[in-house]
DNA sequence: TGTACATCAGTGAACGCGCGTTCACTGATGTAC
DNA sequence: TGTACATCAGTGAACGCGCGTTCACTGATGTAC
């Protein structure tokens, strides 16, 4: 008993089942376009499939895209691969360079994905509720904060150094360069720019204070 | 030749026109419960004005909402006063404190209301087209960073300080400590944890490199 | 081996709902006589 | 002063559209004989 099989698998899909094949084209069509006037219909269609077979498969448009959504992240983290920073391994400044490139491409990547999803908070929650596969930006804070607490152990930064705030800080960095041009149609550039990197590192690495002024407080 | 009157506006609501009714209306709507979900049925209920009488003073829904938009920003923007931050008075790093405080009011505001418009991309190009009331976090990083300036002139920050790298990192807080809860549902803090705000703030002022050693690049 | 039948995932037209928007109608006010 | 009329902003039922979802039908496959 192997009843009717949808005409996408018939050719070359390798064996991925429908709905497999189904989490997998929602979530190019999030990485491409994002979730805004995302419909079941253009899912449908990118996977040349009938409208209604979505519901064989999951609850409803909400399971799909919760389920698209982890693929999409999934799929980020793997192209990115691991936080560019290894404690020890070239300067605190250079790393942080890195981790701030790699931030960047995680946010300009996720925020369009999640952004379009807040008039559907049944979709996050059910995302939530997954086997958190990097956790959204504080999964970036608490890598960011690992690297740098390991760094502070080596000597490499000063003993008052707090990870938890730097991560913070940095990871703040990535919205603050996504969000408004996200807001305003404006395209969020690849990489932030050199000169801009630069400041931004220095100004983590040696404060604000006036040189022999240490403040608290 | 004056013709009927909106049931609203015969009782109390001073000398108000329709038009201006309707905005106020619609902007305090967005500062309740943000922009995600909000129809024109619900404002005229909240404005207590048939439905379709919207179409006599805007050209649509996108125009009313621009400018409801537009008036929130303002409103919020006179609740909370100016940034709360002198150059010279008080010490640098209670100013920044009390901008972090500022800074977050500002978004915990304005993040539920300008996400919500992201599927309408025409509502925020017409908001962007009005005079600009604050510009949406760029305007409080510009804000940031002239307070700074002033700072760094007065001998009271590092002749190095880059005050608008700094204002960046500031605001990005702003963004991270809002974000996220509202991504996931979880209310938004109406001020930053004490200590938090405590190692912020000394992180951004002392920095993370060992005492003696100043990193560039 | 060949034929009739049962199974059930896939199909896509159709349903129901909520939304932004329209437009024939209402009725309070100012004007003409 | 009183009465008939014209004006036009306000009214809200109705329209049209797009969406998520449903369900009667299709047809490829396995099974019975």
């Amino acid at each position: 008993m192997s009843p009717r099989k949808a005409a996408a698998l018939r050719d070359g899909t390798d064996g991925l089942s429908l709905r497999e094949h189904l989490v997998a084209t929602a979530g190019r069509l999030i990485a491409e376009r994002g979730t805004t006037g995302l419909t079941v219909r253009d899912i449908a269609r990118a996977a040349r499939v009938a409208d209604g077979v979505l519901y064989n498969h999951f609850e409803g448009k909400e399971e799909l895209l919760a389920l698209a959504l982890h693929a999409h992240v999934r799929s980020v983290e793997r192209d990115l691969g691991p936080l560019p920073a290894r404690p020890g391994e070239g300067t605190v400044a250079g790393n942080l360079r890195a981790c701030l490139t790699y931030g960047l491409a995680l946010h300009r990547a996720f925020l369009p994905a999640f952004a379009g999803l807040l008039p559907q908070p049944e979709v996050l929650a059910r995302f939530d509720a997954l086997p958190n596969p990097l956790g959204e930006g504080r999964g970036l804070q608490a890598m960011l904060a690992g690297y740098l607490r390991a760094e502070r152990d080596l000597g490499r930064l000063t003993p008052s150094a707090d990870p938890e705030a730097a991560a913070t800080l940095l990871v703040g960095v990535c919205h603050e360069l996504v969000l408004p041009r996200l807001l305003r149609g404006a395209p969020v550039p690849a990489d932030v720019p050199p000169a801009t990197a630069d400041a931004l590192i220095a100004t983590l690495m040696n404060g604000l204070a006036p040189s022999g002024v240490a403040c608290t407080s």
